[in-house]
RNA sequence: GCCGGGGUGGUGAAAUUGGUAGACACAAGGGACUUAAAAUCCCUCGGCUUUACGGCUGUACGGGUUCGAUUCCCGUCCCCGGCACCA
């Protein structure tokens, strides 16, 4: 045995060791409980960054833990290998983003491999592959046959320069990243899944998943966002012909108080008010320059104009004129909305901006309405009654809203409605690097009109995305590619064209735990092996994933159990969101106008007095760099931290016990390396304690029937800290299962010199490396095997058994109170451990403290609580 | 803007979920060992106050409930994640 702490060495070996007995092969075996551990697979940016480390070790601790708990463990690991980076280093670097991608694989793979992971790499896939987004394919074509899939127009952000559509992500200020140029609004087709179709299973079955944090469980529920409300008209005549205007509104009740009425600027009524209407024909097409992401629209200027068009109020008749509002979404429920000025706070603000009558319809007691400001019981659904509202005066909410239904049912005008905030999910991208629509446009010819939009036959999947081609930011490679986009109508022989649409990378990430049960399985998608394995018994991911990726996830499991593929109708029975792992960033306007990201590193810090980074110039040219706080590390804004040189200088245990130490998993942690050296110290001492007590731990001493105190103590110690490590292990609290490590460890190295020393250091150090053993793999396989701890010569620490703490070493006679008087604490009381009320409050009333405190007044009242504290009243 | 989460010493954090605030560490300061350095070991370490025992105060800020609040309730400020084409 080395003297000294040599971890490259000793993880080399335990890695090769692993790999040479297969140690974390998974098999399918019914005669064990299964214990299916997923972590959120990464995109192959190029290196792992820290919240991969955090990731993957909470995973992989998880996985160890269960393995020596005798479950049947799989821990498997891919690559969501399609997305826009590759395509960006294409731009960039002029590499086809299939060779930047499977070299990036490469080296993350190893990176991987070094941290010691027990991962079953028999499972690997990557989505970039063929064999893997074949089934993308396959099941969105049973989508399209089922009605789910559908074709719908879109609006994405069109860079008018590069003649290309941009990411939300590549909009910087309304501008085209590369180009600067504004961004316009366009419509285009896309294809959609009908994910609204699952709204109320997908609602209704978060009930069913207790091991989801509340937390992501009611930002589903709100993502959904299911409401009960009222859809009605408002009818007009206009050239002649008789129409109605649609709306729909939660708040029935304040129907009264409606003064105008405010529709999209692509709403037919604003197309049709805008002939003739430059001012407004002009406005409208300022609004076609807008975002189209929800916090834009939301935190934008509210600006309108009216139509000079009106409409019929539908219970009153009144005439209520038509606005067009650039806050009204096209896309959502009907491209219109009523507005009742005097209860919306955004109608609030928008009238008192042009003017427009305020209608107060509900009225709270003991509060006054005025017109000064936006007062937040305005909006009170909960305690107001209707006034100015006719015969609906004197009603609250519920009556109000089911009386105005049942009068605009009366008249054909509306009827109450339940409607979600979830909108279908397009999945149409004009992108290159992704996987292939399914689709062939037969247009036709002179002679014949054509097929139109077919699916290509099943036994032609995959559509192969062609692996040579290199984007260079304008617009879709495919569309140059001749030999991809040319085919034959699969009905008719005649020639056609392929879709080039590739699909969100989200379909990808939306099953891949299911193929890792199914891997090499070349002839179905899932086989019964996903029916074993699934649902996932626990998964672990960024909290970022908690909404989108989490709930197609789901959408797609239950979409792949209606068409026969899987039993279970959720993927992950418990979900653990780690908290971000966050870093500076830094950034810089380009000529442009785009945006350029500095590392860390490549910075030189401002600060003001007060510490606080304020800016920094950039170390290459001395210019000056923008602070733009922390946030997640990303390879997009350049602040993620590579883990090589910690793995390199310190080691992979000691990168994995640092991560798991620094915070509890669900944490947001702000990257900072200052305690690596204390858990790297920790890790050598561990090591020295092992090499210093060999004798003693492989001489298998048994304990004798009655220790000294201070050996007894250090025994106490140990099963009272494993105890709580055990608990905090239940509780996914990895931090404090460090620190119980550490604490064990505090504890042996002051075991005196005693007879039954040996025993209880054999004894304690044991638990002490199975316990650390899921955090810290490399250093417990050798100093276990080292020091003889496993049942037969050469067993491995992970087919040890998890330790237990043993009652009869935690008993003690006599226990520490604490002593309150007035709820302040005063001193200790030591009472005999099975003390009844009595005695303690006898021995709490007679301590010196007590009597000092109490000042001799008698005491009013004495709260005990067993084995904590008593607290006297006085 | 909306939805969700967070704020505790110089720093990361802990507190068996309403019961000793600061476990376990990092940094810092002091000491031991060493020719020296590294490594290692020991001591001190929220603030104010006291010669000392001790006392007062303190968990973002302002209120409240309770014998007792970091924990529960109300309000405010700041930070992080998401907002449907980053993944």
């Amino acid at each position: 045995m080395q003297e000294k702490y040599h971890p490259g060495e000793i993880e080399q070996a335990a890695q090769r060791h692993w790999e040479s007995t297969g140690a974390f092969r998974a098999i399918e075996d019914s005669t064990k409980p299964k214990y299916y551990c997923l972590s959120m697979f990464p995109y192959p940016s190029g290196k792992l960054h820290m919240g991969h480390v955090r990731n993957y070790t909470i995973g992989d601790v998880l996985a160890r833990w269960h393995k020596m708990r005798g479950y049947n463990v799989l821990q498997p690991m891919g690559w969501d290998a399609f997305g826009l980076p590759a395509e960006n280093a294409a731009i960039q670097n002029k590499v086809p983003p299939a060779k930047w991608t499977w070299d990036n694989i490469a080296y993350m793979k190893q990176q991987l491999q070094s941290l010691g992971f027990g991962l079953d790499w028999g499972r690997e896939l990557a989505t970039c592959q063929p064999e893997y987004y074949k089934w993308n394919q396959w099941l969105f074509l049973r989508m399209l046959e089922k009605g789910i899939a559908y074709k719908k127009t879109q609006v994405v952000n069109w860079d008018p320069v590069d003649q290309t559509v941009l990411a939300n992500e590549q909009v910087i200020d309304g501008r085209g990243w590369r180009t600067g140029a504004l961004v316009e609004k366009r419509e285009i087709p896309g294809y959609y899944l009908a994910i609204t179709q699952y709204a109320d299973e997908l609602l209704a079955a978060l009930d069913t998943l207790p091991g989801w944090p509340e937390r992501v469980k009611t930002m589903q529920a709100n993502w959904i966002g299911k409401s009960h409300g009222v859809r009605f008209a408002f009818p007009y005549e206009l050239d002649g012909k008789r129409e109605k205007l649609w709306v729909y509104t939660t708040r029935a009740d304040t129907l009264m108080g409606v003064t105008f009425v405010a529709v999209a600027a692509e709403h037919p009524l604003a197309t049709r008010a805008a002939q003739g209407n430059d001012k407004l024909a002009a406005f409208i097409d300022e609004c076609k320059h807008g975002s189209v992401m929800e916090a834009d629209m939301a935190t934008m200027e509210k600006k309108g104009l009216p139509t000079g068009i009106f409409v019929a109020h539908p219970l009153t008749g009144e005439q209520v004129e038509v606005w067009v509002g650039n806050y009204v979404l096209m896309g959502y429920g009907e491209g219109a909305v009523m507005a009742v000025p005097a209860h919306d706070e955004r109608d609030f603000a928008f009238a008192r901006k042009y003017g427009l009558p305020i209608k107060q319809v509900i009225d709270l007691t003991g509060k006054e309405y005025s017109l000064d400001g936006w007062q937040e019981w305005y909006a009170d659904k909960q305690s107001g009654v209707c006034i100015h509202s006719g015969k609906y005066d004197g009603l609250a909410y519920a009556a109000a809203t089911d009386a105005i239904a049942a009068d605009l049912k009366a008249k054909d005008l509306g009827d109450k409605q339940v409607q979600y905030r979830l909108r279908d999910w397009g999945i149409s991208r004009q992108r290159y690097w992704g996987c292939p629509i399914p689709l062939i446009h037969c247009d036709g010819d002179a002679v014949s009109p054509g097929c139109g939009t077919v699916p290509v036959p099943d036994e032609q999947l995959p559509v192969v995305l062609p692996e040579d081609c290199v984007p260079d930011g304008s617009g879709n490679p495919l569309l140059k590619r001749p030999d991809f986009l040319n085919c034959t109508c699969p009905k008719c022989g005649k020639p056609a064209k392929r879709e080039t649409d590739t699909m969100d990378t989200f379909v990808d990430s939306s099953w891949y735990y299911a193929r890792y049960c199914s891997a090499g399985n070349n002839v179905a998608m899932v086989d019964a092996r996903a029916k074993y394995w699934l649902p996932a018994d626990q998964y672990i991911g960024g909290i970022e994933h908690a909404i989108l990726h989490l709930l197609y996830s789901r959408f797609w499991t239950k979409v792949m159990r209606d068409v026969g593929l899987l039993d279970q109708d959720e993927p992950f029975a418990n979900l653990l969101t780690q908290g971000m792992v966050l870093n500076h960033i830094f950034s810089r306007r380009t000529d442009k106008g785009g945006i350029e990201y500095f590392a860390p590193e490549e910075v030189a810090l401002v600060r003001n007095e007060s510490g606080h980074i304020t800016g920094a110039t950039s170390i290459a040219d001395g210019g000056a760099v923008d602070y733009g706080g922390i946030g997640t590390m990303s390879k997009s804004k350049r602040n993620g931290v590579d883990p090589q040189s910690l793995i390199e200088q310190y080691g992979a245990d000691t990168a994995r016990f640092f991560m798991m130490f620094a915070a509890p998993p669900e944490q947001t942690l702000e990257w900072s390396d200052a305690g690596v050296e204390g858990a790297y110290r920790f890790l050598k001492r561990v090591w020295a304690f092992g090499h210093a007590n060999r004798d003693s731990i492989v001489a298998k001493s048994t304990l004798p029937e009655k220790l000294p105190e201070a050996l007894a103590s250090v025994r106490r110690e140990i099963h009272a800290t494993l105890k709580q490590g055990n608990h905090d292990l239940g509780k996914l609290q990895f931090n404090t299962v460090a620190s119980a490590a550490m604490k064990m460890l505090n504890a042996l190295e002051k075991a005196p010199e005693d007879a039954g020393r040996a025993a209880v250091v054999a004894e304690g150090f044991s638990i002490l490396l199975r316990l650390l053993s899921p955090i810290t793999p490399h250093v417990c396989h050798a100093l276990w095997l080292e020091l003889g701890l496993g049942k037969n010569e050469g067993d491995d620490i992970y087919k040890a058994p998890w330790p237990e703490p043993i009652e009869a070493a935690l008993v003690q006679d006599e226990i520490d109170l604490v002593l309150q008087v007035n709820g302040k604490h005063r001193g200790n009381v030591r009472v005999r451990a099975d003390a009844d009320k009595t005695s303690i409050e006898a021995a709490a009333l007679t301590h010196e403290m007590a009597q000092k405190f109490m000042e001799g007044k008698p005491p009013k009242k004495i709260v005990v609580v067993p084995g904590r504290l008593v607290n006297i009243v006085v």
